[in-house]
DNA sequence: GAGTGGTCTAGACCACTGT
DNA sequence: CAGTGGTCTAGACCACTCC
């Protein structure tokens, strides 16, 4: 009844688990591995493919299979926001201490690679709903990438939004080469006299596209944990809109909701 | 240079998002397909393999390939917390009137079936981390199931776990037969003069178990959202660990985080 | 060049569904 | 029973990595 490279695949789990393969090794080759469990390579690849989705495995072409090391989950917590907004005002050299990746991810700036890309873009019918605007009214799209300095697989995509005439009140907003600003949106929205009230996030998850598998080096079966974050401002304009895509195998998201007392 | 099944995914997706295969509707046979595009039956399954993963066609054995309904997503946000919260304390009639499920979908009760299981377990070293018990310590733990009184797919599964010996103090706390009990939670916590304070979760995503994909009716590729609920009193203990498992291509979480003011 | 995984083919046989 | 998708096999050929 089983199927069998479901049985293969809880086999090679089992010795994974049990420290038998350890973390870095080397798996034996595709068809050396099929011929050990007496089956054939697109099953023996099947059961393998099982693995990679729940991130035990690394696949690398033409080297082999590696038992992945206990990956190191980045944690994006909500408390973030009142963290960003605690330090928008303050002094820039008290801003520029810590970003937030930084903040998340345990690591320092100098592990870190960052870049901005702004672009100047029109309201489709999604964005303009989220905005409560006219399709088509302008906006400054900004992507984010941070990628380790050593490794090459991005930690997220970041694709933020804001209307362009909004923040076209400082000029400062719309040149990408002020970029790393410390201190992140709030500080740079503070500039032009707006402050959040509150931040909506929305949480899907989905397959990536074969883009977005590239860029965070996903393998296959491994899907993205997509974050939409709307940020309102104390007037309740919508002010920003971004999209955060986020390795699933590797990230964990954490919610923190205070209750009022009886 | 693009792979064929890939070119066949998009060619296929073209289709569907464009309205020449319409929802419901049944594609021709993958030994057809294999034929039209010139390909041969395992590369236009993988082709297939893409859109189910997304959610855009649903695979039934010994019938047939179809296009999915738009899938009605159903939100699970954290304000419900709070929403909760104030009924917990409200006369029985009042909290009779509707259940979170409810809430989050928009069906009747009567549209629902319930069911709920009780067992006592003793705390692992993960459930004991998490309520900062001796691993041993007894748990009450309560299974939920909630389906659509038509269909067959559960809409999550949820795992919640308590201290036995906490909530012991009201022995109705302890009889499954009392669920569904109206006003959830937070209700039977009061009980016992249990009063929330805070609520952290945390959500991952990871493809599903084989049971999992079962229950949920999950097609092959489709990952699931997992969700840890720590509830923790108002003297800061650990009264309640739960696990939701939902659907990741028909599940949206939402999160609202309000900000103190300047 | 040797060895690895990636893509694709062709086809056997089984399991499920509806008539 | 006919028709469908599910599993599995055997093997060709390509693309990538490393020596």
């Amino acid at each position: 009844m089983a199927k069998k490279y479901e049985r293969i695949a809880d086999e090679l789990r089992q010795h994974i688990r049990a420290g038998r393969l350890k973390p870095g090794e080397r798996l034996s080759a595709e068809t050396t591995l099929a011929k050990q469990y007496r089956t054939s390579v697109p099953t023996m690849r099947d059961a393998l493919g099982e693995l990679l989705a729940e991130g035990l495995i690394d696949k690398r072409h033409g080297v082999g299979n590696f038992v992945r090391k206990p990956p190191q989950r980045v944690e994006r917590t909500n408390e973030r926001h009142q963290w960003e907004k605690d330090r928008a005002r303050a002094a820039r050299n008290e801003r520029e201490k810590t970003g937030a990746t930084e903040h998340d991810t345990g690591l320092t700036a100098s592990d870190l690679v960052f870049k901005a890309r702004y672009r100047e873009t029109k309201a489709d019918e999604d964005l303009a709903a989220a905005f409560a605007v006219p399709v088509g009214t302008r906006l400054l799209e900004r992507v984010y990438r941070t990628y380790p300095r050593d490794g090459d697989a991005a930690f997220s995509l970041v694709c933020s939004h804001l209307v362009h005439d909004v923040v076209a009140a400082n000029p400062d907003l719309l040149d990408e080469s002020n970029e790393p600003w410390p201190g992140a949106t709030q500080s740079q929205l503070h500039t032009i006299g707006i402050e959040l009230d509150h931040i909506v996030e929305r949480v899907t998850a989905r397959p990536p596209t074969s883009e977005e598998a590239e860029e965070l080096g996903l393998q296959k079966g491994v899907s993205v944990i997509v974050l939409r974050k709307i940020s309102i401002d104390t007037e309740g304009r919508v002010v920003d809109v971004s999209d955060v895509i986020m390795p699933g195998d590797r990230t964990e998201l954490v919610f923190t909701t205070r209750l009022e007392r009886w």
